[in-house]
DNA sequence: CAGTGGTCTAGACCACATG
DNA sequence: ATGTGGTCTAGACCACTGG
């Protein structure tokens, strides 16, 4: 179990009313009801009086609480967990997201350079480290023949223990042979280039575009699947111009400002 | 009316039966139904049983197809309108949307000079031109005091007829007195620039992020509101390194991959 | 006017997680 | 065993578009 799915708060519906500003009173002239249902949500979570971590009640509560159906409060829920605001775990309830603003990515520079000057807890974390043939597109971008053996690491980056940033990376292990043995010891992608030799690299290219979670992106992120995302692909390469990574990462779509 | 929104296409129910591969039999084990029936419909897209702009049939017409109700067919089409493969048209239709595969935007230089390769036909048309007070995001960018006045551009850019990407931009007043009676003679920025003696000019800054579709945003580039976008900030500033223009460009965020 | 998509209801059953 | 979110139904009425 994870450290950042401790300490939940719940919210009983008495409070709800009260922090959702009183009357649920709704009329459906101007703004659909499952709009102004989203609206006081959202206003709830933003003035505070839904906190990170809360726990929302039940689907048929809210319903009750709002004098609608639960189908309609569902469509309120369902786009606010598209924005990443809430996320739904099955057969347990519907959580507050921990929304970490936005984050500046120098993508010139290493990244995550300029992010610990406003987020104090920064941790990476190694999902999976693997063996495998490398993907289509990486062997494009590796230049290595397809078949070829790689390294495949994943990683995710959690600021305030939130997950922010999920990235799959693939090396080529005939570059690395012991890139198991290096980075174990400090979980550090740069300490396994200098054992093998790679003092400096630059990036060499920067794809930016979009997607939509899958099943796994959408957990690691602790996002509903689905959620559109941010994807950047990148490569490094060494001083002699060749590629020794290919990485993929991915940002839930509102919570990323890259910055060049 | 518009050229794109001619020479409908309409297909009515048997010919989608054959189009969506014969029998509409669907068990529920392993995939939901809604995502079963949002794959077939992909799937007809995909390989041109659904040309661009044709019409679908009515949501229960669809839904008799399938043999479900008409609830379930709407969640299938909608997460197809969110990935922009389909724009619904109240009171009027569903149609497909012309996707616009994903377009190469190389940021150093000027956006789309590598576009023309790759698609024949790039209209730019100019949505509105006016004056008003500046945003709080632009006088930021521009370094200007809020209240100043700018010019306000909105461009849409049209491949093959078909929307994908819309731009507003906010241009000092001060530094442009004849924008408009430059600007209208070419429908070109780069030829007011040079009609006001800045010859030569560069990116300062660029920001990309994401948001949401707009009604405005949803309405130009022809998608279903709330439609996930991939959003650019950039600053133009000219040798002096002062700034001369602040941009704010969208794309749907599955069309475009920005190449850095 | 008829046809379309947009909204909403009041049920029902299921799969899952937790105690 | 209980409560949760996920799926699905068979209706209904509305607002909008177009002929």
């Amino acid at each position: 179990m994870d450290n950042s799915e401790r300490s939940e708060i719940k919210i009983n519906t008495v409070d709800l009313i009260a922090k959702l500003g009183g009357a649920p009173y709704l009329n459906k002239s101007e703004r659909s009801i499952w709009l102004q249902i989203y609206d006081r949500i959202l206003g709830s979570i933003n003035d505070g009086a839904l906190p990170p971590h809360s726990k929302l009640p039940g689907e048929l509560d809210v319903a009750n609480l709002f004098h609608v159906s639960r189908v309609t409060v569902r469509r309120a829920l369902s786009k606010l967990q598209q924005e990443g605001y809430l996320q739904a775990r099955k057969g347990v309830g519907i959580f507050v997201r921990q929304q970490e603003l936005r984050y500046a990515v120098q993508s010139k520079m290493h990244f995550f350079d300029g992010l610990g000057e406003t987020h104090d807890e920064i941790q990476t974390k190694t999902l999976s480290l693997r063996y495998k043939s490398v993907s289509l597109a990486g062997a494009e971008a590796l230049n290595i023949p397809i078949g070829s053996k790689v390294i495949e690491l994943t990683r995710i980056r959690l600021a305030n223990s939130a997950a922010i940033y999920l990235a799959t990376k693939e090396f080529p292990e005939k570059r690395f042979p012991d890139f198991e043995k290096h980075y174990y010891q400090k979980h550090s992608v740069t300490d396994v280039y200098n054992a093998h030799g790679i003092g400096e690299y630059h990036r060499a290219q920067t794809r930016i575009s979009g997607s939509f979670a899958n099943q796994l992106d959408a957990e690691a992120l602790k996002l509903t699947h689905e959620t559109p995302l941010l994807r950047m692909m990148s490569v490094n390469c060494d001083t002699d111009e060749v590629p020794i990574e290919y990485n993929v990462g991915r940002w839930p779509l509102t919570s990323v400002e890259l910055i060049f």
